[in-house]
RNA sequence: GCCUUGGUGGCGGAAUUGGUAGACGCGCUGGAUUCAAAAUCCAGUUCUUUCGGGAGUGUGGGUUCGAUUCCCACCCAAGGUACCA
């Protein structure tokens, strides 16, 4: 019998569809372990190789769970609002629904044919009303709570203290200033050709990314969160996670938290307030400098500098923040004409205005500190301002930002710098001049987008009165418009159905919040959902919460480090202070899996013509590279001119210059449509099988890295599964023996058992591979039939090949699915050896040279193993402790 | 600039974390089978060599009996970040 991997594929998906073999069980008594993908955007192009790579890992992690005695939960689902969709709407004028649905389908088409072991009764879609009623809810629920800072948790808003004497007016306005979802006044980019507010991704260079309309920033009122509450939560239960450290890192930067102090510098009767993290600097602190944007520089400014600071301020309200950086080099700025006092040395010194610094951050004001900072180096230099070196250390003119001890500062020479820090705070703590404090770099984070394809926010106005709608009027269902474009007044697109807008209740009308949540909504939560995902009286329930999180892997792209996974955590913080859930933390262990990369193909034009020439060819003529598809190209790098004229005409009046064929160049890219050279898994599917599939992405590298996807090395596996095939066969039957067997069967056998177990555990999937190639190939020149040895290896391969080995299983005699046996154990027996020349004796009787063997456990060789008296006297004592060290790792197992 | 990760044959990548570098796979070479091809199987494949060896994990140092692995300096590549005081 051949291998026809195309049968056996369709037999068993269908199998597990029908058995729901990997339906997870919310009752059992089985440890559990949740195993999550971060769930794809179903876009229009459907998958190539590098979408399922993850899908693959997640997928043999959880088959090998399974077998291992685990209760798994792995679910799948779409994250399926989004802008695409919408865009596609406003070009095409079809629904996003049905845009999504076609392409949901076209997804799971192709994800159920690589033989994925979803629990698909689970599925669940973030445009579906039973699944946004619940994010509704959750805003909701942010709306009516608030931060107590005292007891560092989240509270119902009903609990918020109201300071005594407020009216009505003020008392609103006090709890909107606490509450965690909140209405804000912001500065949007706003595109007047395009008539829509853009991301900040969506601007380059103060210019629409489409069209190249200038963009313009304008204060818009959008709905933000308070996250920045939650900030040092955030960046202190990082340590508690299991996650790869970059992404941890990024984290950590993106929430920038940094301790220093703000200090108020009088100006006369005024102040201004900065921001340091070096108060021990404050002796050389020359002048101070004020964003363009700060409110005080009207009152300090003086008459004679009035112009020129009008000037300025106009021109850098003027710049897009990316031309502010270009400016990075070359800074630039005006005096204002006022000196102020500093708190410490009390010397008077100017004050300026620079678009160095950001209104943003911190109080939107600095003092410089020329001789410790690099950038106020840079301005002082520039503008001739005095620098003075308040810490010894560095070379004479070099800006030095070390540490060391003060020089310069009156009484307190002499002292450590850091030291100096405390002391300077109690000081302008005490003259009431300066208070220690924090800063964070994190922003609030502004949750509407005005958009049509989102979820509608649950809130309406009696003119600026918000009201939350009430958990009966959940689900809000987003409404049917005449056109998916925002209006011409920067609205959402949901303003246009005005019948939807304007709502009466009780007599009374109000108007509705007509912009929707950003797409990262819908992700803050969606693995809590699966858990109870057809839960109509709660977003899951409370007890399975408890017993499925957290989630124990989570398998995505690094391009979500930061936002999407910072925003879950926080939505889990505070979903967990109000009691709604069990863990601090929603991900216990991550994994970044790498890209796949495409292996593009170029032929060359010379330029200025339209000749092709063949790469061979190419002597002293300049050319430009023109991607070609990558499905025209050969092995050998020859192109098929018939087929490339046939599918892309442009090509039909070109000169191709070639020899016997025309070669192209490669080159290693992102895979994408626009650059031809996309692979796609149905292909391979078609042509090796899925069982293939799967084992080549593994076998290609480590999963974390990004590699480059080589067709021509999918032969290797694809030989590998149908050697594999024919070991269970003789004479083109199905065959197996009761022989016993042999030793060195055995040894492989228990050696391949132990490493396939590790390696799992360890993500090194490919190094598995590796293993069970040696074990096959061995099985193979052993001639080994026997059912004793391949029974076992069929649940070895299991997790890589699961078609095959249900089938083979089957075969076999077995009524059950393979997925529901136990991983087989391994029996352990120790070849000591070492490497090392000189004798190690045994229980203090035998001595070795090299190699022993012992019938014994690890921790019995441990303790067994010493030197003897004679090796010892070569060697001194730091050797003999290298020895000891080493005798541990000379262990090898071979059964 | 800063941060992170990495640099090993023609290629993708191993190396039990300090102990025979190059496992496994691709490719290539030779052979068997075949009328022939595909497929399959066997052998070889880091470089160099006067066939004794010699060199070799980005470069240069260091620690060690022993370094791909640890330490220092530098070079290169990829990704992230950007005047955050």
């Amino acid at each position: 019998m051949k291998y026809d991997f195309f049968k056996i594929e369709k037999k068993w998906q269908k199998y597990w569809l029908e058995n729901k073999t990997f339906k997870a069980d919310n009752n059992s008594v089985k440890p559990k372990y949740y195993v999550l993908d971060m769930f794809p955007y179903p876009s229009g192009s459907g998958l190539h190789v590098g979408h399922p790579l993850g899908y693959i890992a997640s997928d043999i992690v959880s088959r090998f769970k399974r077998s291992k005695g685990f209760n798994v939960l792995h679910p799948m689902g779409f994250d399926s609002f989004g802008l695409p969709a919408e865009q596609y709407a406003v070009k095409t004028g079809q629904h996003p629904k049905k845009t999504t649905e076609e392409n949901v389908a076209r997804f799971k088409d192709q994800l159920d044919k690589l033989g994925l072991s979803f629990d698909w009764d689970r599925e669940i879609k973030t445009s579906d009303i039973g699944y946004y009623r619940w994010t509704q809810w959750i805003f909701l629920k942010l709306f009516n709570s608030y931060y107590d800072h005292r007891l560092k948790k989240a509270q119902p808003i009903e609990k918020l203290k109201i300071p005594k004497n407020l009216n009505e007016k003020e008392i609103e306005s006090f709890i909107d200033s606490r509450r965690l979802a909140y209405v804000d006044t912001i500065d949007v980019n706003w595109c007047e050709e395009l008539g829509t507010v853009l991301a900040n991704e969506e601007v380059v260079g103060g210019l629409s990314e489409r069209g190249g309309f200038p963009v313009i920033k304008r204060p818009m009122k959008q709905w933000v969160m308070r996250i920045t509450d939650y900030a040092d939560r955030l960046l202190d239960d990082l340590s508690e996670l299991d996650w790869p450290e970059p992404i941890k890192l990024s984290q950590k930067n993106w929430i920038g938290k940094s301790v220093g102090a703000e200090i108020k510098f009088y100006i006369d009767n005024n102040f201004i307030e900065v921001f340091t993290t070096r108060p021990d600097t404050i002796f050389g602190a020359t002048y101070l400098v004020l964003a363009p944007e700060h409110p005080l520089i009207n009152q300090i400014t003086t008459d004679e500098y009035r112009k020129s600071i009008s000037e300025y301020v106009e021109q850098a309200s003027k710049k897009s923040d990316l031309e502010r950086q270009e400016n990075e080099k070359n800074k630039t700025g005006v005096f204002t004409g006022s000196f102020a006092l500093n708190p410490i040395s009390n010397e008077k010194i100017p004050v300026w205005i620079s678009d160095y610094v950001l209104f943003s951050y911190g109080t939107g004001a600095i003092m410089a500190v020329p001789a410790h900072d690099e950038r106020d180096n840079e301005f002082a230099k520039k503008f001739d301002l005095k620098i003075i070196k308040v810490i010894d250390g560095g070379n004479k003119d070099e800006c030095y930002t070390g540490n060391g001890s003060l020089i310069n500062c009156g009484k307190y020479n002499g002292i450590d710098n850091i030291k100096f820090k405390s002391i300077v705070i109690e000081e302008l703590e005490s003259k009431n001049k300066g208070t220690k404090t924090t800063n964070y770099k994190l922003r609030d984070w502004i949750f509407t987008r005005q958009r049509y394809w989102g979820e509608p926010i649950p809130i309406i106005y009696d003119g600026n009165k918000k009201k939350a709608l009430e958990f009966g009027d959940l689900p809000l269902e987003l409404p049917e418009v005449e056109s998916y474009l925002p209006t011409n007044d920067g609205l959402s697109p949901l303003a246009r159905n005005n019948d939807w807008v304007n709502i009466s209740i009780n007599g009374k009308n109000y108007l509705r919040e007509t912009n929707t949540m950003p797409q990262w909504a819908g992700s803050c939560w969606y693995f809590l959902r699966f858990i109870d995902p057809d839960n109509n009286n709660e977003f899951a329930n409370k007890d399975l919460i408890k017993y499925w999180m957290p989630v124990d892997l989570y398998i995505g792209g690094a391009e979500h480090a930061v936002l999407h996974l910072l925003y879950a955590r926080f939505w889990h913080k505070v979903l967990f202070d109000l009691d709604y859930v069990s863990t601090t933390e929603p991900f216990k262990k991550l994994v970044n899996q790498g890209m796949i990369l495409g292996n593009s193909a170029f032929a060359h034009r010379i330029k200025n013509t339209n000749d092709f020439i063949s790469f061979d060819m190419i002597k002293d003529e300049k050319t430009q590279k023109i991607h070609v598809d990558v499905s025209f190209v050969d092995e050998k790098n020859r192109l098929n001119i018939e087929r490339l004229k046939q599918k892309n005409p442009e090509f039909n009046d070109v000169n191709f210059i070639k020899g016997e064929s025309f070669y192209v160049s490669r080159d290693i890219e992102k895979m994408s449509k626009s650059r031809y050279n996309v692979i796609s898994p149905d292909d391979i599917c078609k042509r090796y099988g899925a069982d293939t599939l799967r084992m080549y992405e593994m076998f290609l590298g480590p999963i974390e890295q990004s590699k480059p996807w080589n067709t021509a090395g999918i032969s290797g596996v694809f030989s590998f599964l149908n050697k594999f095939w024919n070991l269970f066969h003789r004479n083109e039957e199905f065959y197996v023996s009761d022989d016993q067997p042999s030793d060195e069967v055995l040894k492989i056998y228990h050696k391949t058992v132990k490493k396939v177990a590790n390696d799992i555990d360890k993500f090194s999937f490919n190094t598995c591979i590796s293993s069970l190639m040696i074990c096959v190939n061995e099985l193979k020149s052993q001639n080994c039939k026997s059912k004793k040895i391949l029974e076992p290896l069929l649940i070895l391969i299991s997790p890589f090949a699961p078609h095959l080995s249900e089938e083979l299983w089957e075969l076999m005699g077995n009524k059950k699915s393979i997925s529901a046996e136990p991983f087989p154990e391994h029996d352990e027996r120790y070849l000591v050896e070492s490497s090392y020349d000189y004798p190690i004796s045994f229980n203090g009787k035998r001595r070795f040279n090299k190699k022993f063997n012992l019938d014994l456990n690890e921790k019995e060789i441990e303790k067994e193993i010493l030197l003897d008296d004679q090796t010892k006297k070569y060697l001194t004592d730091n050797s003999i402790k290298k020895i000891i060290i080493i005798k541990k790792k000379i262990i090898n197992i071979v059964f």
